[in-house]
DNA sequence: TATTAAATTGAATGAAAGTTCAATCATAAA
DNA sequence: TTTATGATTGAACTTTCATTCAATTTAATA
């Protein structure tokens, strides 16, 4: 044998998330169909071609990008349904969370892009759109248990707790989308701000 | 002559039209890139050189849609300035407007979907990007104006009216792509409940 | 050192896709 | 009816791009 199993396999997995970094910056700024092989592999430093030997195609990467996103999304709205807080609390601290996310980090602005690019365009591959239908939902549907529990507590604002849930995350991805494609001289709105619009 | 030059030019401008309202639908559901000059040609129902007899390219169609649609956004925006109102009604009206506009026109969440692909993607045509840097902001700016003239009337909320209009046009913008890319069983929130988090 | 499997390269392939073009058609004016 | 001009077509041309592949390099082990 050339070389112990276990490294390569190692190896093999590095390699492959050095291209899914790469292809992240360049789906999530450009889309799926601007962005072409050629650009990944020079973003990445390999030959055209050794992209080949660890993806089946630009579709599986995609694919790949586009499950990690969905699920890195929803694994921060249900580990907030786990915390033992109560359920305006758990608004308040999303709401600050989540903003300051929004202003701090790039990876988290990206993930959030590649995910609109996705959810806006009909033309991605067909088992990208089966995730999505499949996992998209989640945070809006936990919000609302959240917001209704909260307003069982008379803490957060009247209202259909779906069409809270629907204020809320269209908002932080509207927020998101904004931040990510402008410059520096971005005005992010206070989180105190959007905590009075939910909590009483 | 062969004939009526004003007749001719009429009738181009509505072959134009035909090609820009079926380009409109492809672009803003599939992106620049996703959509296919045989695409534009099939959906018009004329030979894929005609439309170069309209157009000089793909990016020509593409960069007029983009300028009318963002003249379309901002002619609402304007028009609410003028109108002789005190500014928490304004921006009531505006709420229930948009909100009544989101839930029925097709058109309107074509166009802010069409918008949202274009800001989302760097891969645009320069001449497209520099129209979205141009006029973009204009939004953001006039309802900031109403928020702190309302507010001196003590009928806005409290908070930098910048951020507030922030707050206001990501949540709309939002709003627009999450209905834009679902089937039917869509949940539109109330504009009650978002004008209480708005006006005092 | 020799061997072998995997990593890597870069050119070749083939299929789109944007654009051009020569030829034909339609029609209003003369 | 003739004619001239614009509309229209569909094939040809060209470029770009995803994918494949034959050849080379690397490096761990025997």
């Amino acid at each position: 044998m050339a070389r112990k199993k276990i490294d390569n396999d190692r190896m093999r997995e590095e390699k492959k998330n050095q291209i899914l970094a790469g292809a992240l910056q360049l789906f999530a700024t450009k889309g799926l169909f601007a962005t072409k092989i050629k650009d990944i592999a020079e973003t990445v430093g390999m030959a055209q071609g050794l992209i080949y030997h660890y993806y089946k195609s630009k579709d599986e990467i995609y694919v790949e990008l586009i499950n990690n996103a969905l699920d890195k999304m929803n694994e921060a709205v249900l580990s907030l349904k786990e915390t033992p807080l109560p359920a305006h609390i758990k608004i308040s601290m999303a709401i600050e969370e989540l903003i300051k996310t929004i202003k701090e980090s790039e990876d988290f602005t990206q993930t959030c892009r590649l995910i609109a690019h996705a959810t806006n365009s009909t033309a991605i591959p067909e088992e990208a759109k089966r995730l999505i239908n499949e996992k998209r939902d989640i945070p809006y549907i936990e919000l609302a248990k959240i917001i209704a529990e909260g307003q069982g507590e008379g803490r957060i604002v009247a209202g259909e707790p779906m069409e809270l849930s629907v204020v809320f995350w269209t908002f932080i991805n509207g927020l998101a989308t904004y931040k990510a494609t402008r410059q520096a001289e971005t005005v992010i709105p206070d989180a105190k701000l959007l905590i009075k619009m939910f909590i009483n």
